[in-house]
DNA sequence: GATAACCATGCAAAATAGTTGCATGATCGA
DNA sequence: TCGATCATGCAACTATTTTGCATGGTTATC
């Protein structure tokens, strides 16, 4: 039960705008902007100072935004510990992800929660795992399903948030049918060192994954296309326009041009995808159910998709 | 920047029904069961059950009531130190006490701070230091003066305040004029023993004060007449009825046949008079501007009186 | 055992936030 | 200089909250 308006000027304080804070939290700018005045009214502080054309955090505003860190997370962690006490049982519950996790592991995770907890409304929302940061903070979800970067913002010990891993999703290689290598069941990235590679735009999210693995087996490889969506990088390699990495979460349906390989020796690319909550929230029975769940989903899907791809999996 | 509904769910924790909670909030009565509904459902517990004609706190309201106790804490905490790191001026003040504490401390209080703080609106409530407590909670007031009691139910160590002595304000013995005592400066109180008594209604605040004083010298007085307020008892005095004792922060005014005389010896009664606030707010601006304006106009007073009675202070 | 007092709650009406959508002013980049 | 972006103010609207009274159930009193 903290403030709403407190919770609003926590969003401002990760997007910086009015606007952004609105679109997050659902408001309307002129919404925010009165909340966030009013806001100051009651505590008798000055937050925000105009700042060229927008506004910005007073030293007072970043003050009480990272001290209410451990505010929110008491209360979630009070919230978790009456739930449990009381046996009580939730409402609303709102999850997010990015797609491949959305498709693959939260609408699993809805249908199974509501078919053990009717009474409660699950909402799943997808989103980039940025975003899912951003609406966890904003209170719109309770958990999140993303790929976890070192690039992100948001460490393992942000005050904010707990992540627990999920597992660790390897990277396939898909390369078209008629390859001379799609009769194996396993290669490493050096015998697709000279093969045209499809990849996501530089700087993209996977880039960097894709690159960390070729300089581990110190090869440069060829990037010859790039693509946004798993399904187009599918679509390229089926036409033979080249080899992509695919997570092994992501489903290659029955695109029948297209073998999945997996890959053996050093720099075996892998992303970690794990589940973030509010910190302190993580000991509530629903989330904790909901994270089995996860779990579970996570591992038939991982071994499932061995099997189909006529892969012997090695962990 | 805790939810209003928290609040009002702990101040019916503290009253026990619903009308005292309208009351001591200042929202009507449906206004309250609505709430508490409201917040039943955005939470997912079930807080109440009806018990009798009244409705009383479940296992997880309890539960919840007691885990705020650290939230408000530290929210109080956090706010005092973003005043304290912005240096922002409050706007509104609410503070609280007992009739001679509202007279003799509170008002001057106020007085001071409109001029140190002009912009700040001050609020005084006068009230019982049981109900002062109340008030707290309820978040009508941020400060109360109160006598410290060992028979109030809040302890030192309450989670929900913290108090800090303000002054001993002795028990003076006031006498008729014309009494063959009244040209000393002090008496003992075995020297009155014998005199007819007039104090409090036995169970009220200060009657505990009064027969522990007499116990400690080991004679039990004769208790003549009873009044409940302080202008009731130098009357009484005055028009020859007895002996009294009174505080020496409460006035005497001009009662030309009164005559105030310090008490020396064992069993010297003292009231203690103590400053509250909720946990965590202490170290505001406000609270310890305030506070330091208190002890000050405390000893002024102390001291003043002294001399008006033709005392000579031995504190 | 009947009556009165008390307590919470429901309902319709009223008050009060809160929100929206647009317009305005100000600022920054091109 | 023009266009884009951003915050804010205002009027109208919407939703929520609050009120005042009436009701049903419970306890104490006579």
């Amino acid at each position: 039960m903290i403030d709403a308006r407190l919770i609003t000027l926590r969003v401002f304080a990760r997007c910086g705008t009015i606007g952004a804070t609105a679109e997050l939290t659902g408001y309307s700018p002129s919404a925010v902007s009165a909340q966030l005045r009013e806001l100051q009214r009651v505590l008798g502080m000055q937050l925000l100072t105009k700042d060229g054309r927008g506004v910005r955090l007073t030293a007072t505003g970043r003050f009480l935004v990272a001290g209410s860190d451990p505010l929110i997370a008491q209360w979630e962690s009070l919230r978790a510990a009456a739930m449990e006490a009381g046996e009580q049982v939730q409402a609303h519950f709102g999850i997010g992800g990015f797609s491949t996790a959305a498709a693959q592991l939260l609408a699993p995770l809805a249908a199974t929660l509501r078919s053990t907890r009717p009474l409660l409304e699950v909402q799943v929302l997808e989103a980039d795992p940025a975003r899912c940061y951003d609406l966890l903070i904003a209170e719109r979800i309770d958990l999140a399903v993303i790929v976890a970067m070192q690039s992100d913002a948001y460490g393992e010990d942000d005050p904010r948030f707990e992540q627990t891993v999920l597992l660790d999703d390897p990277l396939d290689v898909i390369i078209p049918a008629n390859h001379p290598l799609a009769s194996r069941t396993s290669v490493t990235l050096e015998e697709l060192a000279s093969e045209p590679w499809i990849t996501e735009s530089a700087g993209s999210t996977y880039h960097s994954l894709f690159t960390a693995a070729f300089t581990a087996v110190g090869v440069t490889p060829r990037i010859a296309h790039e693509a946004v969506e798993w399904e187009t990088h599918i679509a390229f390699v089926g036409a033979g326009l080249g080899v992509g990495l695919l997570p092994r979460l992501a489903p290659l349906h029955d695109a029948e041009n297209v073998v999945r390989l997996r890959i053996t020796g050093k720099g075996k690319p892998v992303r970690r995808i794990v589940a973030a909550v509010r910190r302190g929230s993580i000991a509530s029975p629903l989330i904790q159910e909901s994270l089995g769940i996860l779990q579970a989903n996570a591992d038939r899907i991982l071994t499932a998709r061995l099997e189909t791809a006529r892969l012997e999996g090695d962990q």
